[in-house]
DNA sequence: TATTGTTATACTCTATAACTATA
DNA sequence: TATAGTTATAGAGTATAACAATA
């Protein structure tokens, strides 16, 4: 990839190095999650999104938007997830469409088991890494970044090609 | 995952912020060349690789060794990308054993057509949205990551989370 | 024996489309 | 008709272990 046809040599490092980065920290965590409670990362975000939830319960389609994918692919996790105990799934009753997930003792208790290892990974990796000042300010830049890409792609926009010169925010 | 159990909000920000913008940068670099080269994540990686290299040309263990994966999982890939007629393998003269993976002409004009669209991509969703400075400082931060986690986890310091864990599924 | 790579196999994940049922 | 979710199915990707060949 030494020809990017227009990022420069800057913007291509920055690029590479957050997607090495992600990628690593990503395995990382999937091999602790694995190994310490025989989760894979999805079903850990799933188990996550729940544990974070009021009651411990969403309805699919929120715990589906929440994590991108899609509902059939979530059924499958879900299914997964019941089999093992840590998760039940009961039509809502104000609307006998919906599902809602709910997250059990022993989900809640899994979650539990595996927190500490999943910090410890992260911490090591990531935060031991980098000064305070350093990972707000990284934090503050990827907040940018992601709020611009929820913010609709600006498809209409694409034709776009200047090099830098912009002050967001 | 409110309770992160020792990470505090900042910390945890900055790692849900880095995972997030890689894996949302991720899925739309992943569409992008599907769409216009018919080539998953990996294989333009491969791609890539092969073309960053003096005559286009690696042996499957460095290939394997940039790119992270096992060697029966670069194996694999390989004989896709020589199907579709992007790579070509011979055995080297100097040691029979090793495999020399080479980008064929063909490989070469695919990855030019793919390029304009993976550089809009990245350029669309990352660099026009920080200002040089931004970008800079990210990439600083991050390589200093990159060359942490690539200096072998000090797995020494990793009080193994025996936790007899090990049940879920 | 160690290294390079392949094969066989098995499993996870994801997506699309067709389908059911409620609203 | 529109929405929520499931199912059937199909395919891609990855890993592990056993294997063959060369060094």
């Amino acid at each position: 990839m030494t020809d990017a046809s227009s990022l420069d040599a800057g913007q291509l490092a920055a690029y590479l190095a957050l997607k090495e980065v992600g990628s690593l920290i990503e395995h990382a965590v999937e091999q602790q999650l694995r190994a310490d409670g025989g989760l894979s990362g999805p079903q850990f975000q799933i188990l996550a999104s729940l544990a974070d939830a009021p009651r411990g319960r969403l309805r699919m389609t929120d715990l589906a938007d929440g994590l991108v994918y899609s509902r059939s692919g979530l059924t499958y996790q879900a299914a997964q997830l019941e089999k093992a105990g840590l998760v039940t799934r009961a039509p809502a009753e104000e609307d006998e469409r919906s599902i809602i997930v709910t997250l059990t003792p022993r989900g809640r208790e899994l979650l539990g088991k595996v927190m500490p290892g999943h910090v410890e990974v992260v911490q090591r990796l990531l935060i031991d890494v980098l000064d305070p000042a350093d990972l707000a300010t990284m934090a503050g830049i990827l907040n940018r970044v992601r709020d611009r890409m929820r913010t609709g792609p600006p498809r209409s926009a694409a034709p776009r090609r200047s090099a830098g010169a912009r002050k967001p925010r």
